[in-house]
DNA sequence: GGCGAAAATGAATTTTGGTTCGATTAAGGA
DNA sequence: TCCTTAATCGAACCAAAATTCATTTTCGCC
């Protein structure tokens, strides 16, 4: 068992499970695919995972926990909505920067998880959100926020465009992550106006 | 053959597919769950559609004319950026929540169009979205624009909340399309803040 | 050098998928 | 009533898919 520093065999295997599923998404990805990109036959595949949905659940879960990491973190700093708001989508846009390609699995293909799964995803989901519109709501409660626009629609404005950067970001252009996220906060708080 | 007023069997199978192909992924619906949406059997599908392909092919390029259809329109119209930019915005909405799912189906579905289908649906979005980077590039020139937020940023972050307005507006809500273009537009250009 | 665990294999199984085909039914107009 | 055409069907085909299993191969370590 080659370990540490170098990844197990069973991370290689869900890493490159990951760039096929983003590719060509999961219910089009075959085991034949994964094993040929990897090197070796389906059968082997076996030797390290499961089944095809037990990497799909690793991939989708290990983003969920680090997304609620980041949250918890921007939650114990504290600070005004505006404040919180940026943290978050600055923490947000880090997560996904550290993994662009599982990013990508985790918001087009979690609806392919079999249940239970699927209802425990989408329930991590939801809190998520939810905490997200906490701010937002105080922020136009306190006075921060316009109070006209429609608390679903800005939170889901919100997310989509949080949740689409890993579709268009190319890590080597010249704005970086963190960069990234300060602009994509100060557009979605302050707007493209001058 | 029952044609106009109502719609032709073969707009009827075309229509469930959308409904199936949201719900699913294209990828994981069969013909056969079709089929028995439809109260028919698999085979009986043959009559009114070539092939699966081709129920996505019509779904993606007919969302993609009315898109280019509504865009010209604003062109059209003219005015400045800022007008323009809304104008944009609003008849996107409007164009997608004429009908939700194949709009839904048109966004999440398209990358499994087959070539040369595939290039050429490409083309027609990425000439989409440039004409609307003209505008925001136009904005940012004439000063009406901060010049310091990334374009690609900019014109991506739109899009992306655009495109993700099928997923979660419920057109039983009280907000009507419309107001939700309006509300919409006015978040990406004057922000949140107050 | 050889032991044991990890990794890989080839063959086979079972299921499901898209699609074809020839035949049958249903219905509307001449 | 007969003819045409659209719509449907049942059976079958063939390819591909996930997974199992018993069997090797590989390889670091004592």
């Amino acid at each position: 068992m080659e370990a540490v520093g170098n990844l197990s065999r069973k991370e290689q295997v869900i890493r490159k499970a990951a760039e096929l599923f983003r590719e060509k998404g999961y219910a089009a990805s075959s085991m034949r695919d994964l094993a040929q990109m990897l090197g070796i036959e389906a059968a082997s595949l076996y030797s390290h995972i499961k089944s095809k949905e037990e990497i799909l659940q690793s991939l989708c879960f290990d983003m969920a926990s680090e997304f609620r990491k980041s949250l918890q973190e921007v939650e114990k700093q504290g600070g005004d909505a505006s404040q919180k708001l940026r943290n978050g989508i600055i923490g947000h846009i880090q997560v996904m920067a550290k993994d662009l390609i599982a990013s990508a699995v985790f918001m087009n293909e979690h609806r392919h998880l079999s249940q239970p799964y699927l209802r425990d995803f989408l329930l991590l989901r939801i809190n998520y959100i939810n905490r997200f519109k906490d701010i937002i709501e105080e922020g136009m409660e306190k006075g921060e926020f316009k109070k006209n626009i429609d608390k679903k629609l800005a939170v889901m404005t919100l997310f989509s465009s949080l949740n689409w950067m890993p579709q268009w970001y190319d890590p080597k252009s010249n704005i970086v992550p963190t960069e990234l996220g300060e602009q994509l906060a100060d557009m979605l708080v302050n707007g493209l106006k001058k």
